[in-house]
RNA sequence: GCGGGUGUUGCCAAGUGGUUAAGGCCUCGGAUUGUGGUUCCGAUAUUCGUGGGUUCGAUUCCCACCUCUCGCCCCA
């Protein structure tokens, strides 16, 4: 026999009996963002390299390791690991800030990165997010925001923890790097390898260390006071206040949280997690922020703009599972025509409904009904004699015999 | 890329260096050729993750690889 093949490691089949959850994420999404006026985009899976090595930054992980690349034509393609940067390039190509402001957009699909899978990470995995362009203004900070929590809320997410900080602008983030580099130099050597690389390459990530030695050296008092002393400039603290301000109207619960620093490269000024604690140690449910230099940067219109991603797949792990709706009804019958023609009068009627292809005998046919539907409707050989069918409700196992010309009348 | 755990049928799950690999669920057939959800009977593993090795003999012992899983890194 030949070799089963099996799905990718990292890539799982999302099987008919898990269908509904992900049908109740995505209904709920179109409804709760489109309420809040956004609309929903469509980019391709793959796209050029270099939209993911400008976009998400050449010194974050995502692009270092973990992209799915592969060369055709001559072009180098990658399976897009994120959806920021590929929706910027949508906006910047269909110019779109051309459009009044702001230019609210949602996505949702398939993401893949190359890495280990664990718990709530997957190769393949789905992302829902949104993205709006052309507001520099708190507002819309705190907008994406209410939306991410409303979204969680109406798929039945309510006691998550909302986590934010401010990065600044590129001048904060430069000055702030420097002063806490200068700080800790003296004890790197102390520290772990990867704060050494992290030291180099991107110094905000050094605050989120989980290494005892590094988080020794990070609460000193030192670099304590460090972290906590006024590390943005005028104008962008003025920007977060006010964000916290517009939650605390919204009564959004939030901690400010010195030491989020999200991963890729984009963001400035605001940036935010939505974490669980149900969920190990994967556990942020959303990411996101602003990114008012990522359009320019990819060559657009300099438009300022803010978003959020979130990862299906540990939203259901956060959700109970949900069972399987039942048929309205099973059709059953000693006739494979008669079936088959009451069977579509019942799906045109409004109905759902399926009957034996098989055409078994009658008690394999009743009891199959009795597990896959509310009501069987009976057609054999008295029925099509007396030109009636019998309907039959399993909850109150009564049962009647009604005129086939208006049986499905006696339905309703 | 690094570390820990794991792997018996569609699913759950016992088991042993010796030849018929328990049991349960699901599925299918029958008791019951017009009435199900109860009951009873029957059927379903010839790669026991894959490939090597030890042995007269391995699903059981050893090695390698792979999967899944939990962590690290990083991220949703």
């Amino acid at each position: 026999m030949t070799n089963i093949i099996k799905a990718q490691k990292g890539t799982k089949d999302i099987l008919p009996a898990e269908i509904s959850k992900w049908y109740n994420l995505e209904k709920k999404a179109e409804e709760v963002f489109s309420f809040a006026g956004f609309k929903e985009i469509r980019t391709p899976i793959f796209e050029a390299t270099e939209l993911f090595a400008r976009g998400v930054g050449d010194t974050t992980d995502i692009v270092n390791k973990e992209m799915y690349s592969f060369e055709k034509s001559e072009r180098s393609l990658t399976l897009r690991p994120e959806n920021t940067a590929g929706v910027v390039r949508s906006f910047i190509e269909n110019g779109m800030h051309r459009l009044t402001a702001p230019v609210k957009l949602w996505y949702k699909g398939p993401m893949f990165r190359y890495e280990r899978p664990q718990a709530g990470r997957q190769r393949q995995f789905h992302q829902v997010g949104v993205e709006m362009f052309g507001i520099k203004e708190p507002s819309a900070d705190a907008e994406v925001i209410l939306l991410a929590v409303n979204y969680l809320k109406s798929i039945g997410l309510c006691d998550l923890d909302v986590e934010i900080n401010s990065l600044g602008c590129p001048n904060c983030r430069e000055t702030f790097s420097k002063k806490l580099k200068d700080a800790i130099r003296p004890y790197l050597a102390n520290m772990c390898p990867d704060c050494q690389e992290r030291f180099e390459k991107n110094p905000l990530r050094l605050l989120d260390c989980k290494v005892p030695e590094c988080n020794e050296v990070l609460n000193s008092e030192e670099i304590q006071n460090v972290i906590t002393s006024e590390y943005i400039c005028d104008e962008c603290s003025e920007h977060f206040n006010k964000v916290k301000e517009y939650l605390d109207a919204l009564n959004i619960k939030y901690s400010v949280n010195r030491l989020l620093v999200r991963g890729l490269d984009y963001y400035n000024r605001t940036v935010f997690e939505i974490k669980s604690n149900n969920l190990g140690s994967q556990n942020a449910v959303c990411g996101g922020g602003r990114y008012d230099s990522l359009v320019r940067h990819l060559g657009g219109v300099d438009t300022p703009a803010v978003g959020f991603a979130m990862g299906m797949e540990r939203l259901n792990s956060l959700l109970p599972d949900v069972e399987d709706n039942k048929l309205d009804i099973f059709v059953v019958s000693s006739s494979s025509t008669e079936a088959f023609k009451v069977v579509n009068e019942l799906r045109a009627a409004g109905f759902s409904a399926d009957f034996d292809l098989s055409c078994k005998k009658f008690g394999k046919q009743i009891e199959k009904a009795s597990k896959v539907a509310s009501h069987a409707v009976i057609v054999c050989e008295d029925e099509i004699a007396n030109n009636t069918v019998s309907i039959k409700d399993f909850s109150t196992s009564e049962q009647k015999t009604v005129s086939r010309n208006d049986y499905i009348n006696c339905l309703k």
